[in-house]
DNA sequence: AGAGAAATGTTGGCAAGACAACATCTTTCT
DNA sequence: AGAAAGATGTTGTCTTGCCAACATTTCTCT
């Protein structure tokens, strides 16, 4: 059952199954967290990265001041640590927390990184995947940013909404955020952010319903949020 | 004299410079480019990559209300693309614009993609490169998000001053920004930005003369930033 | 050196949004 | 079903930061 989801793992994607579950399987070392276990603490070197089996992590920033700020949540399926084996520090800046009970999946970084680690033909293609999972990646804090680079609140919501809907093809779609979830990923105030919805509403901009919004005024926006990664 | 700034070129890094000069270096097209001309526009495909040899490339975003935002600033020796050719759309959400007047070598995105259009050993180094050189440019965009993630004036600031002064060790620095850039870079208002500066070295936080900070509370910052890239 | 241009600092009015406190609606659990 | 917990919407107050307009400094060019 365990290789469903490592089939599913973007980078493992076009990979022998065969190679996967006899080569890659015995390499990796399963380990279980409880909530709140912290994985990967900002400063700390990361020379290995592994795969979400079970449960959620969470990265977040944490600053002088105490406070936090979530930056991205993994799933099962999502890679942890392949964004920081390539960098020249390879060192964290963040936290990487457990929200739930989780079990992972992990591999020494060596794997992709040393020459000879794996058959050559197999290394070609996990590096060719973790090519792609990186500026999958760039693209996605991309994103984000253009929408923290907005200055009223409106705007956030709006560039948000929009790149779902393009995305998405359709003006009606569900997102993955709770209102308290939405607001963080927007960095704005939770109840200002309810507000400014409802107003939007009432202006005949979106139609919204718990987590399933309709954008209603299609037909002006241009087509700038052309990506297709999730 | 163009080769200097390839060898300096983080993409071929550690490749043989007779390689880079007998092979590589006939596959490029040298390009120029008028100030205001538009590489890249939202939408493009992108299947190509180019290093800059002259001149500066603003990558910005435009949106609804014409608006548009400064994403980053690329100067000699930096490519462009190389984000792009790998992600599964390959499409660029953003506008390239040559903010002076350009030169650049653009290459075919085949080189780093289609096995075999190099020798193999050469687009091995090339590719790790490329992995290098994305990691880092996600580290860059993580960072950024931290700094947009901060609700005040004074916190972007501060965490901005503080990545900077433990980057380089040393709490006396040079910025690559103007006000208006910092600004910019920031999301604030300029005005409202040069009033904090001057109430923030009022409370003898900072010291500052040009685009020369000293950061004065040393001793009480926890050292997260412990970032290497540039 | 002097004049113009560009960059930076300063001020005050005003709107946007944070925050707290409360109201209402949903979900979950027994 | 009923109670409790959680999520979402509403309202009012107060702070922050945007904006515009102006003052001052620094840079550039001849």
């Amino acid at each position: 059952m365990v290789p469903s989801i490592l089939r599913a793992c973007r980078l493992f994607r076009d990979l022998p199954q065969e190679f996967l579950e006899q080569r890659l399987l015995p390499l990796g070392t399963s380990r279980e967290y409880a909530r709140q276990s912290v994985l990967i603490a900002p400063g700390d070197p990361v020379d290995w990265f592994a795969v979400v089996l079970r449960g959620k992590v969470q990265i977040s920033q944490i600053f002088s001041d105490g406070t936090a700020s979530l930056m991205d949540a993994l799933g099962p399926g999502y890679t942890l640590g392949t964004d920081l084996i390539c960098t020249r520090s390879r060192r964290s800046p963040y936290y990487a927390v457990a929200a739930d009970r989780l079990e992972v999946l992990q591999f020494p970084g060596a794997l992709l990184l040393e020459p000879g680690a794996l058959p050559g033909e197999a290394q070609t293609v996990l590096r060719r995947n973790l090519l792609t999972l990186l500026s999958d990646d760039n693209l996605r804090k991309h994103y984000r940013l253009a929408i923290l680079a907005q200055r009223g609140l409106r705007d956030r919501v709006l560039v948000y909404l929009t790149m779902q809907a393009e995305r998405r093809g359709t003006p009606t779609f569900r997102i993955p955020f709770s209102r308290e979830e939405l607001a963080a990923f927007l960095c704005v105030n939770r109840s200002a952010l309810s507000h400014e919805l409802s107003r939007m509403e009432a202006e005949g901009l979106i139609r919204f319903r718990k987590n399933e919004f309709t954008l209603l005024s299609a037909g002006k926006r241009r087509s700038t949020w052309s990506g297709t990664e999730e």
